[in-house]
RNA sequence: GCCGGGGUAGCUCAGUGGCAGAGCAACCGCCUUGUAAGCGGUAGGUCGUGGGUUCAAUCCCCACCCUCGGCUCCA
């Protein structure tokens, strides 16, 4: 083929172009254009994603990957990750290095450092600092593939490279690995300088110039291949960006989720606490959380009570009887509180409602006619989660369900799944959630129990109310409970981050285990199906997640304080009472605030608590009895008719309560 | 459970091998105030708990509890 050749590329709005034969990826997109050339991190070509260097053949079908798209930030993060790894090898020589993969907003690299030392504050500084030397230096990736035998010996002193070489090799790689590696005859490095080489799959960015909009994070501890019982590793997160306004972006993101936690604002707004006397993973609810999740409860105890729901109460401790009919000893007895002995037997905190559930529903012959049983009940478990894993309310020891136990026919399994969606959608939106995804979960057969004709059944009703909701989901391969297959419902928050909510799931196992029954119209007994389903989740997480998706702003029906009225000055005070008597009459929650401080600063202390109106009663509003509105993120309206802001207070909560 | 931070007044945080500090909050005065911090004063601490080293420990060492960031786990 002749210099002059040319060749044919194809682009993804479906045009070609025509390059010289030989050309690059990069001269392709500087071809295209300047911009472009400017932005390219990588490529796809034919579905695979290379590097910018990689040359292209007659027919290829190729797209530029730029810097400001997901998979371009992603190889910016893989390279800044190299880039981490060639600083700390050379800052601390002796040091291992394993895997340093791109994840979500950032990248990580794990090192096996010498003699067993740890990271400090001002190793991390001075890491990045070699860093930027490192971008500055403007260094280039150059990819080379090589054979297994070759790599083991160029990084033989570095055994976490030599067993990832290994296990690739003999095709035993799995996630693990982190994509370091492509398997096969041979193995990919990319070398930056005459010190510093990875084993790596790539793609990567030209050159170490062209990143450079990077932060080092956070320094934690992790294990080698996740594995609880490998070695230990030190792991440096850090976060890279196509610019610096994109980082700046990020960090800014990162403070407000900061200060929307939910631990935080617990104590600003003394809602809550996690006195140490009382152990880990326990929370006492001071008066102003307690009467927002009363709230809470209460909008659920109604929602319920017309969504035809039956209300139950049972206790937290059952005998360990109970618990090996459900099945829980034998699955998840490492998740439950150690067993408490009595004159009469073992006895279990529960860490899940549906036994007793199954219980009451056995308690006597059930018709057909009464199918579907919705049994409801806000019902605290107990659950021994590990110590290291506890988050404020997030993750907690003792907490409450809102869970519903519903037993159907079969017939009525796809009918009820579909309205049990629709209703945890209702409410959860009345929470002021609008952004759902599902999640399928399907059979892990180790760690299940039922045969694969039920599992298919169930996963298939679950699907089809899915499909018919019109939902998109995604599919957790492996990740259902032991007794059944389950949807569960992710909701996104005012900041964009997802929460685990809601769960449906199908159980065949339960009604077996319990022998639950019900006469059909066949005069015959029949097996009932079993869904659990909780809602809110934990009511506990939920008031968590509430309170960051808020920001402590609580909508006013759920406000722990949603009025406060200030006097002007104490002349003021009697009138201010009345007013306050008359709100607190018609069931809001008013108070006040007596005029010892100035007015400005009362109006302070009543916005950091974040009420949603503050009235200002002065002589005028004495005289022509109004107030003065500043409401929560509003504008102050003077001169307002008391009777104008009763209404509006009244349409307020009318409209956020959905009553 | 594992790795690494941390625990000092109600809150946020300084500090030191030799009598424990600030700001805010609280309380008491003065001010009587019109929309996000008026002024002055008072009180407040077993420096997480228990052991050890020391003439002397809040500080150094050990154990435990709680907590934070991760790992792992998540019915």
């Amino acid at each position: 083929m002749s210099e002059a050749a040319l060749i044919d590329v194809r682009l993804p709005d479906g045009s070609t172009k025509n390059i010289p034969a030989g050309s690059t990826a990069a001269q392709l997109a500087a071809a295209i254009g300047s911009r472009l050339a400017k932005a390219a991190v990588s490529c796809v070509v034919n579905g695979r994603e290379v590097d910018l260097s990689s040359p292209l053949a007659d027919g290829d079908q190729v797209s530029i990957v730029t810097a400001e798209s997901d998979a371009g930030r992603h190889v910016l993060r893989h390279s800044t990750a190299h880039v981490l790894a060639q600083a700390v090898l050379q800052l601390i020589p002796g040091t291992k290095f394993t895997v340093g993969p791109a994840i979500e907003d950032g990248f990580y690299y794990d090192f096996d450092l010498p003699g067993g030392r740890t990271f400090t504050e001002e190793d991390l500084v001075a890491i990045g600092k070699r860093m930027s030397e490192i971008v500055e230096a403007n260094q280039p990736f150059v990819r080379s593939e090589m054979s297994p035998k070759d790599a083991l010996s160029l990084f033989a002193d570095q055994p976490y490279k030599c067993e990832i070489i290994q296990r690739v090799t003999s095709g035993d790689a799995d996630a693990n690995d982190a994509g370091e590696v492509s398997g096969g005859d041979s193995v990919s490095v990319y070398r930056n300088s005459d010190t510093f080489v990875d084993l790596c799959r790539g793609p990567h960015v030209p050159t170490t110039g062209r990143l450079g909009h990077f932060a080092l994070m956070k320094v934690a501890g992790a294990h080698w291949r996740s594995n609880e019982k490998g070695p230990t590793l030190q792991r440096i997160y850090g976060t890279a960006w196509e610019s610096k306004a994109a980082l700046q972006e990020h960090l800014v993101r990162l403070e407000e989720a900061e200060k929307r936690d939910h631990r935080r604002l617990a104590v600003e707004m003394d809602l809550l606490s996690f006195p140490p006397e009382l152990g880990a993973g326990l929370a006492v609810w001071h008066p102003k959380g307690a009467i927002v999740r009363k709230l809470m409860e209460d909008y659920s105890r109604e929602r319920h009570q017309n969504g035809g729901y039956h209300f139950v109460y049972t206790p937290h401790l059952a005998n360990a009887q109970l618990f090996e009919t459900s099945g829980h000893l034998d699955f998840y007895k490492d998740g439950m509180y150690p067993p408490m002995e009595m004159d009469n037997g073992t006895y279990y905190p529960k860490p899940m409602n549906c036994p007793m559930h199954c219980l009451i529903y056995r308690d006597r012959q059930r018709s057909y006619r009464e199918l579907p049983l919705r049994l409801f009940e806000l019902g605290t478990v107990y659950r021994y989660e590990r110590a290291g894993t506890l988050h404020g309310l997030l993750r907690i020891r003792g907490f409450t369900q809102d869970d519903s136990h519903i037993f159907c026919t079969q017939e009525q399994l796809a009918t009820e799944i579909g309205s049990l969606l629709d209703f945890v959608l209702s409410v959860l939106r009345r929470f002021g959630f609008d952004d759902f995804s599902y999640k399928l979960s399907t059979r892990n057969p180790a760690k299940s129990i039922g045969s694969d004709e039920m599992w298919e059944r169930a996963t298939t009703a679950l699907r089809s109310a899915l499909e018919k909701l019109g939902a998109q989901y995604t599919i957790g391969d492996g990740d259902a409970a032991f007794y059944g297959p389950k949807i569960d419902i992710d909701v996104r928050d005012a900041i964009g981050r997802k929460w685990q909510l809601s769960t449906i799931q199908a159980d065949f196992q339960l009604p077996e285990r319990f022998g639950l029954e019900y006469v059909g119209a066949d005069n015959q007994r029949h097996r009932p199906i079993m869904l659990h389903r909780a809602l809110l989740g934990s009511v506990e997480r939920f008031f968590g997640v509430l309170l960051e998706h808020y920001g402590g702003s609580f909508p006013t029906w759920l406000a722990p304080v949603q009025v406060r009225i200030l006097p002007v000055t104490s002349a003021h005070e009697a009138h201010v009472a009345s007013l306050v008597t008359q709100l607190v009459d018609e069931g809001y929650r008013a108070d006040t605030a007596v005029a010892d401080e100035q007015l400005g600063k009362r109006i302070r202390a009543a916005k950091l608590e974040r009420i949603p109106y503050v009235l200002v009663v002065g002589d005028d509003d004495v005289r022509a009895n109004t107030v003065g509105v500043n409401p929560r993120g509003g504008e102050v309206q003077r001169d307002t008719a008391f009777a104008d802001f009763l209404e509006r207070l009244r349409a307020d909560v009318r409209e956020g309560s959905g009553r």
